[in-house]
DNA sequence: CTGAAAGCGCTAACAA
DNA sequence: TTGTTAGCGCTTTCAG
């Protein structure tokens, strides 16, 4: 075990030597010309002594902290959050740097906000990473500009600086499309309220898509509520009993999806060999839960958490600009992940 | 906006006065006699400066970090671990403390999880977490002796570390108290088959719950399934075609109740007017979205990050002797949410 | 009331 | 091949 009294000067002390071959040794520094017997004894008493850096010195000499802060909106209140952390909490330990995080509220005020990302640069992090819990338009604290920082599911008002979010397009027509595969025609489509980027692309691509199939995608069936289990309950009771029924439903998120079987199984209609049913988000809980499993599009949140470390580490060591990727978002596709509730429909 | 090339002996020298001086007044230093002029000055000064703080040069000097390292183990593959970090996050910010998190399997090495706590060792952190996402027993890696350290949701094999779990069991008593409280006298219980503490605490409350109030805990039916979704419907299925088929449900978690729930409905039982059910977990995502909103026993996840995160920092500030907690873990209460799954028994 | 200077643990020019 | 030394930006003792 690592003993936190010990330092470089103990160990040069101990081996005989001066600071500086400790320190280049430990560093492996290369154009260090050090004898491998001197090199071996360092190593041994380093080790014997238990000797660990400090990174507080390391860091403050080297103006490198190795540590990248994280600013999440909303941390806990969707399951989400926690994949983008874990995205970004692997892809940093893989490159040798660790993650502060910090939690901010979407709704708190532009200065509280700005003070959370000023005690990160007070510890002087390498880079900051801001995630957002829904794809949406932000307005960013300004001193964000100060270090290399890359926002995560969200795009900012401004639109200069580089940012990740999840293909709604690619998504949405990946779901439509899976029920057009099957044979279905008469399709509808369970959309959200919120005026959100999200709702309009996925609608957009909705219609888009079936239009595409031949089909007319103006005309299909759309029903808008809450994006709760309630309102695609409400939204899927009032797309059920229309003159112009669907026989597949793409539900704005898994949610809403949720409350289309509760609806579908009132009016007796059985998931899929009466309805086939499509979410959106993947939410495991609910998705791979439902009877029978919801067939849905996955929200890229672990690769979209790595994609934004990855990048913002590279500029934060020079391999790439930044300020290069700001001009447009980079987006990450939706998979569609196929569980039981699609089928072929009633001839 | 804060400049991060300004220190305090740009203040300084901005002001006309010393580094000593500028330190002093920043820091309200109390044994410092400066008159109040020089006070404005120095402030007015590092404002316009737009000066902050190097928190690594600081720490580096007073040998204190304001850091609190918080590994989890697995960190998001349950919707809980968001609920402790967020506890964790904001205690830490309303006492001036940063979070730096690491995230590590259960399943990882003994070393490996020591590698990890090593890490923020190094950094320096003035305490750590050590979160588990299930209450089981963990072993711990031994680095973590080290400095002030506080286990959440577990406890240690060895046991001598300051740990705070929740209250299994009066959380059980209370779910099944609910159910003898709507006045069933036929009350079964779907199990887990893992053997952790929740498992052996849940049933052997349920049983003398039952036994207290006057009916035959040891003979109450007890169904045992893995504890998801699936697992909870073929208890279900079991219990409720057994002879002594319970009007009361007691399911280990809110899967397990999901589960029930489909299991009533094929067995044409309504909710809760066939079968009360209650559930373990408080899983929003579950809990609140089932139909009836289902009654279950919450988790005390933000309350625990946050209980030990005041503790950890009170023993950090030298305020708490953790030693003398370590001798029992503290246990906070998992409070009964009330929802529609609960109605008296037909007569 | 204010300032000089030492030093936290480390890295990296520069010297030897 | 190795050692001396000057800081990184700050706090704090000790002297004015």
């Amino acid at each position: 075990m690592s003993n936190r009294n010990i330092g470089i000067k103990d160990v040069a002390v101990a081996a005989g030597v001066s600071v500086t071959t400790v320190s280049h040794v430990l560093n492996e520094v290369s154009y260090a010309r050090i004898s491998p017997e001197t090199r071996d004894k360092v190593r041994t008493i380093a080790e014997q002594l238990g000797y660990g850096p400090n990174r507080l010195a390391q860091a403050l000499r080297t103006q490198r902290t190795g540590m990248l802060g994280l600013v999440s909106e909303d941390i806990a209140t969707t399951p989400h959050a926690g994949r983008i952390i874990l995205g970004a909490e692997e892809a940093a330990k893989a490159r040798g740097y660790n993650l502060m995080i910090i939690n901010t509220s979407g709704s708190a005020s532009l200065e509280s906000r700005q003070a959370d990302v000023e005690a990160l640069l007070e510890r002087r992090v390498d880079g900051i990473l801001y995630a957002t819990m829904y794809h949406r338009n932000v307005e960013l604290p300004a001193n964000l500009g100060s270090v290399p920082s890359v926002l995560v599911d969200s795009v900012a008002t401004g639109g200069n600086i580089t940012a990740v979010i999840p293909d709604e397009e690619g998504g949405a027509r990946a779901a439509v499309g899976a029920l057009l595969e099957a044979g279905h025609t008469r399709v509808g489509f369970l959309n959200n309220t919120d005026d959100v980027p999200a709702t309009r692309q996925r609608l957009q691509a909705f219609r888009a898509t079936l239009t595409e199939a031949g089909l007319d995608g103006d005309a299909a069936p759309v029903e808008s509520e809450v994006s709760e289990v309630q309102g695609g309950y409400e939204a899927a009771r009032r797309i059920l009993t229309r003159e112009d029924a669907p026989t597949g439903l793409f539900c704005y998120n898994d949610r809403m999806a949720m409350g289309a079987y509760r609806a579908a199984a009132e009016l007796g209609l059985t998931i899929p060999a009466d309805l086939s049913v499509v979410g959106f988000d993947d939410q495991e809980l609910i998705a791979a839960n439902l009877h029978p499993g919801l067939t849905t599009v996955a929200l890229p949140h672990y690769e979209m958490g790595a994609w934004a470390t990855e990048h913002l580490i590279d500029a934060v060591e020079g391999k790439t600009d930044l300020t290069l990727m700001a001009l447009h978002p980079t987006i990450l596709s939706c998979p569609l992940v196929r569980r039981d509730s699609i089928t072929a429909p009633r001839p």
